[in-house]
DNA sequence: CGGCTTGGGTAAACCGTTTTAATTACCCGA
DNA sequence: TCGGGTAATTAAAACGGTTTACCCAAGCCG
């Protein structure tokens, strides 16, 4: 049935471990070349390829990693999830699929692929959920695991560089003459925070003391921005500009300003984290700050290997490419 | 290290075969109802879970599938991910993820995965390129292939009801009063042909005759249906409506409709294929065709299981839930 | 010419499960 | 008390690699 390494040891006239040994490279095998190219030829010919299972098996390590996130068809984690696959393939790794919810509800099959040693380590986005933290020490003692897209002081963790962008998008509107900035804030993790520190920090050094009625919870669906932004305009304070913490709770904040009667950007800016595809297309066209979400996947998949290789757990920003504004029609100076 | 099944088999002080018999409840096994508690108990006791490489490597079989997807980006492949995913864990299959072009530049991490039995089948997008026919072929010579959202008339495949979905939205028009409808074709692909089918099913019926000049190639990027939006707009005998073959195609329409100086829906109608989450709150809001995208990854998934089981290929039409018309703002009765 | 090195391999154990065939324990009737 | 028969359990091989220790032959040196 299939081609085993005892079959190419035959072809060649070897044993098996010579072959092993070849093709592996081991230093410390003497080989006549004319051994080594039969060798090498009847693996070629044969088109032989390791069993899997039988390298897991004795090296106790299965070359593949676990990736496992709330919602796939998420664009912001398919991104996520392309920079890690290709990062993973390149190192030699193949990469195994899992939804925290399932892990959640006690889903068997990944429970057993994890128990079971059929991944190394484990991609674990956070959610800021009450749930996470169980999942997230199961994990983690079970399993080198890296946290994706958030900051951990107790876990390995990949995290964007929140801050800078939060000041990015704020300093845009500063620039614009905006000086009563509003935020939406994602909640409930870390990065919510350091974007709050972000949009806080841009306004202190233009001089400028944030309002609390400026800060709203927008959650990150179109109804929770929708409701944010109905929240902000109520504020005595008014902002005339708001930095959106998701794109969806944005898309809802910019429905709740046209039901207010109000124009983007004539009398409301509106700038959002991450340049999804669609954001040109929505009306108005979408000004973004672009996060490096691939390179976030790249890097979580960098680290985990890391860790694999023994080292301790460890908390890294990527911020190569930094933030970029992305701008288009939502945003403008102030009314005057 | 790892607690293996000679551990439990110690801790009850039985052997490691009554372990795996007990556990695996294997019929022929006659064992005392107290030993049977006892192995229970240790292995519970040591939290056991057996060697995913060892099983795989005395079962020959993996319990993982193989999903190959172009751009795991897409939200449209987003869904049926989400789909896949959940089936295969339903079934005790672990789902891995692989680039469809990584594979035809010759990715070696996935090659070593299906050539070294790491997955026991292959989910595969079919996009209609060139090099898909080689990939393709390859795959299918080596492990239980099933395509993915199109047919096929040689391999298993699993495709929606496009000519249902595509007659859907032609008949929305009809009924609107529309009698000039275009279609802008994704082209490349069976399902391209089917809608176009469906498109002109639903214009016979109604007893239109379809003009040569309503037919354009829309692609699937937003570049490409601007182009081919202008296409249609440059026609003798205009039409009044358009059913396009994708999202993007479709946002490039409404965009070289916008610059044409043309109101949607006033002056022209747009409906298109897969109600992604963002076209609600593209201007106008989209009107669009939802497909069974979710199913359609738990259907291909239902098959590739059945193909394992040793049945031949097989070609399989998504119908459940039907092609629904999600009405929006972009579709309106023509100009009078 | 005997012992030592070195080149070129080989033999065998091992990784953790599963499974078939074989073995032991036990009970019962004669 | 001893077969015989069945119930309960075990031994061992096999899956396909990898790796360590070892072996043999040839050459070299003293």
């Amino acid at each position: 049935m299939r081609v085993s390494i005892t079959d190419v040891a035959r072809h060649a006239g070897v044993t098996p471990a010579v072959v092993s040994r070849v093709l592996n490279g081991d230093p410390k095998l003497q080989v006549r070349a004319e051994t080594r190219d039969r060798v090498l030829a009847a693996a070629r010919e044969l088109d032989y390829t390791p069993s899997h299972a039988a390298r897991a098996l004795r090296h106790n390590r299965a070359d593949a990693l676990g990736l496992a996130v709330h919602d796939v068809a998420n664009p912001l984690y398919g991104e996520i999830i392309v920079g890690a696959q290709k990062a993973a393939a390149d190192a030699g790794y193949v990469l195994l699929l899992a939804d925290v919810d399932g892990l959640a509800r006690g889903d068997e099959t990944f429970r057993r692929a994890v128990h079971g040693g059929a991944i190394d380590g484990l991609l674990l986005q956070r959610a800021g959920t009450a749930s996470d933290r169980k999942i997230i020490d199961t994990a983690t003692a079970r399993i080198p695991t890296v946290l994706l897209n958030d900051r951990s002081t107790t876990h390995a963790s990949v995290a964007l560089d929140d801050v800078a962008g939060s000041r990015l998008a704020t300093q845009h509107l500063i620039e614009l003459g905006h000086t009563r900035i509003g935020h939406l804030r994602v909640g409930g993790t870390q990065r919510s925070g350091s974007r709050v520190r972000g949009w806080r920090d841009a306004l202190t050094r233009a001089g400028v003391t944030a309002d609390p009625g400026w800060l709203a919870a927008g959650g990150h669906t179109v109804e929770s921005g929708h409701a944010g932004m109905r929240e902000l305009l109520a504020t005595p304070n008014r902002p005339t500009a708001v930095v959106g913490g998701n794109v969806l709770a944005a898309i809802g904040a910019l429905t709740a300003l046209r039901e207010a009667g109000l124009h983007v950007p004539r009398d409301l800016s509106v700038v959002a984290f991450h340049d999804v595809r669609y954001a040109a297309h929505l009306v108005p066209p979408l000004t973004t700050v672009a996060m490096p979400l691939r390179e976030l996947g790249v890097a979580a998949v960098t680290l985990l290997l890391e860790r694999l290789d023994g080292s301790g757990p460890r908390q890294v920003v990527v911020r190569d490419p930094s933030p970029t504004l992305i701008r288009r029609g939502s945003t403008a100076p102030p009314p005057s």
